[in-house]
DNA sequence: ATGAAAGCGCTAACAC
DNA sequence: GTGTTAGCGCTTTCAT
């Protein structure tokens, strides 16, 4: 166990220690070329012995290869992330490529800066979350030369590949499934619009889906910062007192959908019967809650392991290929607060 | 907007675009040393023109110096992890300094892989959950010649600095405050204890707090996987048809035991008269239950701000300061399901 | 205020 | 199977 050197070790010491040159060093570092099985023990040895850790960033830049994949994502208190991110390190532990990951807070400049610092490591490949960017990060990512995967969405133009849902389609099916229901006064509650484009896209399907049958979303409210379960509660309650006839309430999320259902039980409301309740994710955390809450799967893990592939593959086979979009298909469950059998 | 090259633009490239030489344009890039007024507008103009994107990997080697700390977490799922982040992100957020995070899944192997990778990038610092680690981990961490923080925990030996609180007090400090509210039959509900050494460490804590009283714990059971707040339904369930003269429930996380609370309210059962229940984290992810957990809060937030400002610190100060060990003191909340007012 | 030369620690390419 | 040479794209240092 070497001490006391500051100087972090480099493989001229392993070479020194071991009597053999650098490059064969090197070489059996890295498990490259054909080295005697002797040699090979001798540097293993004094490498091990020394605690020789070895310099990536020299070794990127003599090879002009980075296994760092830049992943960007807007939070990861929002649960759905850290599930895309286990689906992609499920995929890349079978390859040397390590994710790193950055956060943009739903900011569009703090993208951008977290995208400009990402590829100043020139990474193997980019997966970014949503469709939108600014102008000057879609133009970073066209000219990086490297494959770039937009996930979560499909609802848009991307810059390259894109593996996701769409969200607008996920709000019509289940403008569908409240209609089909019986369900004919609804009511939204989401987050405020301009940060979550994908929650913008589900409302604007339910619109749309709700309004190719004539009806309209007869109330909203959109919440901002603050426990969601809370939130979901009081919105509940507030939209409730102002507009009593409501009888489905559709949610952006999970979580202010479970605080409305928690509301709505402490009050004693017949769910699904007197109002249906949806929200969307399906977030494993809220199997537990007295009734099952309606919802829609995400399709997160999936998404997180396809672009991970994507990325592989287009390392192997050259950048040049067609960009691969793929649209996954989200199931609807019904839970215990969206009826399933009522004919229209 | 350039395109079509394949090859990543170089400092050359905006030389020559500009007709100043390399070392100058480094200078404008990095904002160092004297740059006249003049060329330093030609030389941003033709960066931002060409879209050129430093070489972190090429400058990182010239000038032995990266801004990258190792952030080394055992996962993302846990609530607790995501928020120490946070703390971190808003201290380095007005430095150059960028944390990069490697997740362990509570193994110790992945923990020395993880590790290892990410020394290889000869980061500024490491930020470490926890204390127990392999042998071979906590050798790299020492002759890494970097600030090495260690966090969450402090019942332990720390291989440099670590900022944390003491779980072990942690689980006294609850036992004293059951007892004082006289509650005597106490069962334990938690995570398989191999994995998580703070989780252990409360129990531990909690065990010993009580055997001062001369009160042992009578019940305990653990899981692994799945939704926490439906084992947590389950595991009270079955703990208190085997033990129903249990009067108190202490839970290694605020998930679980929110899963008991919501299985006592369905139960018609009246918490806390006649059973008392506790959790741990403070998960604010909570708030909006129908009644509020009794918890502790583990200064997640805080604990992520000084690691990261001891990073800081270090880096300027040099190394060869004393290490620092922080102990901070977590508050507990009694919520609505630890009594509060009755005397011994 | 600007430029030229050297070299960071490693690996590609080519000898032997 | 092993060693030698050159150079990756920057920054440091020193000269002007």
């Amino acid at each position: 166990m070497n001490d006391t050197t500051k100087r972090p070790l480099t493989l001229r010491d392993v070479s020194e220690a071991s009597g053999v040159s650098e490059m064969t060093v090197s070489r059996v570092l890295r498990n490259r070329g054909d080295v005697s099985d002797a040699t090979r023990k001798r540097v293993l040895a004094a490498a091990k012995e020394l605690g020789y850790v070895p310099n990536q960033i020299a070794g990127s830049l003599a090879s002009q290869r980075v296994n760092l994949v830049a992943v960007i994502i807007p939070s990861l208190g929002n649960m759905v992330f850290p599930e895309v991110l286990n689906g992609i390190n499920q995929v890349f532990d079978a390859t040397p490529l390590q994710p790193v990951v950055g956060v943009t807070d739903y900011l569009p400049e703090k993208e951008e800066r977290v995208l400009y610092e990402m590829l100043s490591w020139r990474p193997s490949g980019v997966i970014m979350a949503g469709l939108e960017h600014s102008d000057a990060a879609r133009a970073m990512m066209k000219n990086a030369g490297i494959p770039v995967v937009e996930i979560m969405d499909t609802d848009g133009r991307a810059v390259d590949s894109m593996v996701g849902i769409s969200h607008r389609r996920a709000g019509m099916e289940m403008a569908k499934a409240i209609l089909k229901q019986g369900y004919e006064h609804i009511g939204f509650l989401g987050t405020k619009m301009p940060l979550d484009h994908r929650a913008r896209k589900r409302f604007e399907g339910l619109t749309e889906g709700l309004g190719k049958a004539g009806v309209e979303i007869e109330a909203r409210d959109f919440y901002e910062g603050g426990s969601a379960l809370a939130k979901g509660r009081e919105m509940t309650q507030t939209m409730l007192e102002k507009n009593p006839d409501l009888d489905f309430l559709y949610f952006s999320n999970d979580m202010i959908g479970a605080g409305g259902l928690l509301y709505l039980l402490d009050q004693g409301i017949d769910v699904p019967g007197q109002i249906g309740l949806a929200g969307f994710n399906g977030v494993e955390l809220l199997q537990g809650l007295p009734r099952q809450l309606a919802t829609m799967d995400a399709c997160r893990l999936d998404i997180g392991r396809q672009a991970a592939q994507i990325i592989i593959d287009r390392n192997v086979d050259g950048a040049d290929q067609a960009p691969v979009h793929t649209t996954l298909t989200p199931t609807i469950s019904f839970g215990d607060t969206l009826r399933r059998d009522r004919r229209v």
